[in-house]
DNA sequence: GTGAAAGCGCTAACAG
DNA sequence: CTGTTAGCGCTTTCAC
């Protein structure tokens, strides 16, 4: 069998639809009568060759557009890196996941830093089956917010691919974790609310079983426990910025009043205050708020508003910091990575 | 050479850090004493074969946790089914464009159409450079919102890889396009405001070069000169809520005061209402107000914002389509595919 | 019905 | 200093 039957047409201009037959490193070699291994040296600039003979390597594969087949480079080199990167939390809504700023955030950050480190992002939609990224090449994936007993992690688990995601998968073989420490940002926003004078905080907190909310909560009742205050909690029961500002105004009409708010569902901070005045509150001389958002427009809200950030930057950051190192670095590498939240204290609180 | 030399160990249980080689076809064929012709066909269902041969091969394969190789079969097939990803807009904040709700779901949207159609989506953040996309074997790459003349596109262009964007690359080899039609989104918008009552409409608009910008610009000024209105545009200077903010008050507190606002600059639906309030002015009694924005708070701003969306997830579907059949149906396919913008009436106008 | 062998495009040993 | 050769792991004609 001649070895370029298959394809399209020969070397001349195709005139249709066929696309030209892609140059390889062995015509730009026969081209500049050299062989496959000078050329490739030459462009890769590893071998010992004579500023000559490169020069026309080079010079001959500029001029016959030639670039290098990246998977046969992959296969060769035994790895793609490349990266998938899921988001777990909103399985029913394949896309929805990047309307939340924080989310958009991180993705974007992902990408950012694994592309520094020489790696690629490919995105899975939640929801994502096996069969679909199993033909990916994919050295590791990382899982953002994975539900409990996320199937997604046990599929790559089993497949050995290792797995970055959030604590909840601390301990099992191939998984690695960065995460925050729900306990102190939780123990800040109260202890700052109180400091200014907020003696009932209630929690608006969404009616979900995502590490995350499950950890806030208790860390809420725990602050509360330890100093006698009463627990004041508003679940939302979806997703979305309507739900939450309705689960504001019932928090904020409770009898008596709350003095201070924490929200801890994502929803445009301008709207959660929107309510307040609404319902005839001043923020902060009748409640002071806390909002846990990455959204610009908090600072821009009348008046602006209190944010806890998540940091979803420096998650991104760090964690990819983990992976590289776990998957260049060898088997020393900790498992997990603990960060802190960012108060960002503001008028309305 | 034995062939599995370089390889960390042996079959055996490797205790330190060094990965378990991965079983390979040929593993599997010698574990079940066939051929990898044999096994390949059986989990491939491709060639005729005794049900007891196949079942041997399937059985031993899952037995011994075997996994095909992507990168194999990718060079195998020719193909990679990968798609590269860009925003071009934002090239100096590398990762910022997420937080605008309309590339959060265009990018959302956009790769689970293309999972959908069996290829997988990289990321590349704004500002990627050619050596860093190079080693991806990329089928083709969708740039999101190029700026003028991007030098994205010309590398990729120049690559021959397929770039799929918007109208701004018309007319060059390999590129296809999907775009809005911006003229009649613009009178759809101008008009309604006129239906009721507004006379003297304001424009708030970046000051970009960005191609929607320029032509969301020109459809206004056609409009004003077709219906003899004055022509009101406020520039804001960069992107940020901030300042769409004083944009959206230095264009109400001009003299006489416009009674409609459009605002273009993507911001946070209920600040802009916020600055109408703190201005002294209700919508839609004072000033009617749309703003193009896919922001889902704008349904809950008080009052509820008008909105023209830009429709993010037809983009991406369409978009998709247009790409699939471009890669695979061949050359009959159209250059590019015109959509149209939706206007959501609300409270606001 | 089953298996041997070629080869996708590239890089890295090893001769010359 | 350069070229020949052996594979990376898989699929697929083509003989048997």
């Amino acid at each position: 069998m001649t070895t370029r039957e298959p394809d399209a047409g020969h070397a001349g201009a195709s005139r249709g639809g066929a696309a030209a037959p892609r140059v390889r490193l062995v015509d730009v070699a026969r081209e500049a009568g050299l062989s496959k291994t000078t050329v490739s040296a030459a462009l890769n600039g590893t071998g010992r060759l004579s500023p000559a003979v490169r020069e026309k390597a080079v010079e001959t594969a500029r001029r016959m557009g030639y670039r290098p087949n990246a998977t046969a480079r992959q296969l060769r080199a035994g790895r793609a890196r490349l990266i998938g990167y899921v988001v777990g939390e909103f399985a029913g809504e394949p896309w929805t996941y990047l309307d939340s700023p924080y989310f958009a955030q991180l993705t974007g950050a992902t990408s950012a830093a694994a592309l520094r480190h020489g790696y690629a992002l490919v995105m899975l939609p939640a929801g994502t089956l096996q069969r679909e990224w199993a033909d990916l090449p994919l050295e590791a994936v990382i899982v953002a917010d994975p539900v409990e007993d996320d199937p997604l992690v046990e599929d790559f688990l089993a497949a050995r691919i290792p797995v970055f995601s959030d604590a909840s998968v601390a301990g099992r073989e191939g998984a690695h974790w960065v995460d925050l420490d729900t306990d102190a940002a939780v123990r800040e926003c109260l202890e700052h609310l109180r400091a200014g004078g907020a003696r009932r905080t209630a929690l608006v907190l969404p009616d979900s079983t995502t590490r995350f909310h499950r950890q806030m909560l208790a860390a809420y009742r725990a602050w509360c426990a330890a100093h006698g205050a009463e627990e004041l909690v508003t679940l939302v029961p979806e997703p979305g910025n309507g739900p939450v500002v309705r689960a504001v105004e019932r928090a904020l009409t409770a009898e008596p009043r709350p003095d201070g708010l924490f929200v801890v569902a994502e929803a445009s901070p301008p709207l959660v205050m929107d309510a307040a005045r609404r319902l005839g509150l001043a923020a902060p001389r009748d409640v002071r708020v806390v909002c846990v958002s990455e959204d610009e427009s908090a600072a821009h809200a009348d008046p602006p508003v209190s944010t806890l950030s998540l940091r979803p930057v420096e998650v991104a950051e760090k964690g990819m910091a983990l992976l590289v190192a776990a998957l260049e670095g060898g088997s020393s590498t900790p498992p997990g990575v603990l960060l802190t939240a960012r108060l960002e204290v503001r008028a309305s609180s």
